[in-house]
DNA sequence: GCCGTTTTCGGCCCGACTGTTTTCAGTCG
């Protein structure tokens, strides 16, 4: 492969199989962490890790040092990497996927390798079906049993739960968790709390000084499909719909501590470790342990914190992307809140395919709380949604007129449009068209998997069209199935700033889109942002908590975000664009 | 292999649970 069409995923995928093989080797952990996290660092980057190098920064790169840099170098030069060739020579390359199987690390895949000349997954299942695993050192019965469970479920399990999927069964457990006598308290952490777009399992936690009941409890939900592990603080189960749970008791005394090992993430929780040895103090999930052997517990998270000279973190931030430093240095940002957010600015009626007239929409987005409202149905060209025609746009603005009136000054109901940006590039409405609408959204629908040139392309064109307002969710990304589409990301929030459009960060838990780091790299370049539900019905409205997480987890402001602006303001904003 | 308001060398978090063990290794989060 031509080594300049790598992307950042590409090569965090080589940086982890490299990774997976050092570690069955027998490398030592440290160099399996610094490979791991480059890896993780180039996935999340924002911006092109092409960028760095053609400017010589790529040592910039959180993780990468003097190595790592030249391999990257190497890959994006020739598109091979010599050393993983080396790697693969040594290790069978097909012992990396046994490492997905739970349970099984790379201390047993090499075993399995060694002592028993497996190479790949089809050949630890037909080893452990012919009960040739179970007389190697540490195996018995009941591990083969293990190890054959857990192959089956790799296959079943798919990937990650979209966050909209997980948020709701996630508010049931709590629920249930709180409804046992004795528990004081129950939360949800993990990356479920830090409001990730995608969420692997469940991480509960319970306060309660009488842990075996909930234990008991918890594993005997009738909806439990397997019991993965059972024990005094921790205790984990897979659910008949696949999902994956595990839940902490800890005493309320010890909440706050272990709250934050809950939520995680781990990295976060590494580096407050970190600090905690520098004040002779030893943090865990339980307590504070000091040098003398006596534990300061903390019963909140304010505590643990404030213990370490540092002010409240919120969770979505807690990424160990730089969180910590801005703790400190008293720089954390002012992250948006649901409150903040005074209008709607992407909504659809009846008039396309939402299912409420204009008045009920006006009426939903009041009782909101919301000033402004756009109507923003699809173009015409569109076929799955009936779009507007020209004509209809005249009938829909006298309609528009008419709510308006009847409902005065409580709102300010504007006619958009959610345009196509058809496969040739060109909008589905004529300029003329677009300069009499008060706000337009433009947006791919159609043609995703076009050449990474023609998309960015025709993304650009909807870019530097004047009359263009909001590009409506960037990179087309869909949870669980459908990719974002290859684009120039790095070109398009260029264009966007120097264009002033905004890119919008659509809330609907299926898109978030854009995403947190994409949403972070915009507001540095100084992009608006436009936080929209996309609303098609009056439910559609509760999705705006999610755009708003992953607004937070992109370190957004209230003022990066136009749909915060008082109306004055954004009436003004939109007016000058149409120049 | 990375990293540095005590270090360019010597560090690099902490504990729970399982299955196999007579005291622990492996894995996970």
């Amino acid at each position: 492969m031509e080594g300049k069409n790598l992307t950042n995923r590409d090569l965090a995928d080589t940086f982890t199989k490299v990774a997976d093989l050092l570690e069955i080797k027998g490398e030592i952990v440290y160099k399996i962490v610094a490979y791991r996290k480059a890896a993780d660092s180039l996935n999340n980057l924002g911006r092109d890790a092409k960028e760095y190098w053609r400017n010589g920064q790529l040592n910039e790169i959180p993780g990468v040092g003097k190595a790592i840099a030249e391999k990257i170098d190497e890959l994006l030069t020739t598109g091979k990497l010599a050393f993983l060739e080396r790697l693969e020579n040594e290790v069978p390359p097909g012992l990396a996927e046994l490492l997905k199987v739970p349970d099984l690390g790379p201390r047993k895949a090499a075993m399995f390798w060694k002592q028993a000349g497996v190479t790949n997954m089809a050949e630890l299942e037909a080893a452990a079906r012919a009960g040739k695993l179970r007389g190697l050192p540490g195996m018995g019965e009941k591990s083969e049993k293990k190890i054959l469970s857990g192959i089956e479920a790799v296959s079943r399990r798919s990937e990650r739960i979209p966050l909209g999927r997980a948020w709701p069964f996630a508010k049931e457990q709590v629920e249930f968790l709180r409804s046992i006598p004795g528990v004081v308290n129950a939360e949800a952490g993990g990356s479920l709390r830090r409001m990730r777009s995608t969420v692997g399992d469940l991480d509960l936690l319970a306060a309660t000084t009488e842990p075996e009941k909930v234990m008991e409890a918890f594993v005997n939900q009738p909806h439990v499909f397997a019991v993965l592990s059972q024990g005094e603080f921790k205790s984990s189960v897979e659910f008949n719909n696949r999902i994956r749970a595990q839940v902490w008791v800890q005493p309320p005394e010890r909440w706050g501590t272990a709250l934050i090992y809950a939520t995680g993430s781990k990295d976060h929780n590494v580096r407050l470790r970190e600090m905690s040895l520098d004040k002779k103090l030893s943090l865990s999930e339980k307590s504070f342990l000091k040098e003398d052997g006596s534990e300061f517990l903390c019963a909140t998270e304010e505590e643990v914190y404030k213990t370490l000279g540092l002010p409240w973190i919120p969770p979505e931030i807690r990424e160990d992307r730089g969180e910590i430093k801005a703790a400190l240095n008293k720089k954390l940002p002012h992250l948006i809140t649901l409150d903040d957010i005074k209008a709607e600015l992407h909504a659809h009626t009846t008039w396309s395919d939402g299912i409420l007239s204009v008045k009920e929409l006006a009426e939903e987005a009041k009782r909101r709380g919301f000033n402004v409202l756009a109507i923003t149905d699809h173009s015409g060209g569109l076929g799955i949604t009936q779009g507007l025609t020209l004509e209809k746009i005249q009938e829909q603005r006298k309609e528009i007129d008419r709510v308006q009136k009847e409902m005065g000054d409580s709102i300010r109901i504007l006619q958009g449009s959610e345009v196509e940006i058809k496969a040739d590039g060109s909008l589905d409405f004529p300029d003329e068209v677009l300069e009499e609408l008060d706000l337009v959204i433009a947006s791919l629908h159609v043609s995703l998997r076009q050449p990474r040139e023609k998309v960015t392309e025709r993304l650009l064109n909807a870019i530097r069209n004047p009359h263009v307002d909001i590009i409506g969710h960037p990179t087309g990304r869909m949870f669980p199935d459908r990719e974002d589409a290859d684009l120039d990301m790095d070109a398009v929030l260029k264009a966007a700033a120097e264009t002033g459009v905004a890119l919008e960060m659509n809330a609907h838990p299926a898109r978030l889109d854009l995403d947190d780091i994409y949403a972070r790299r915009a507001v540095e370049l100084g992009i608006p942002l436009a936080i929209n539900t996309d609303a098609h019905s009056p439910a559609d409205f509760d999705m705006l908590h999610f755009g708003i997480a992953t607004a937070r987890r992109g370190w957004v402001e209230p003022d990066n975000v136009i749909n915060t602006w008082r109306s004055e303001k954004l009436l003004r904003w939109l007016k000058s664009r149409n120049t």
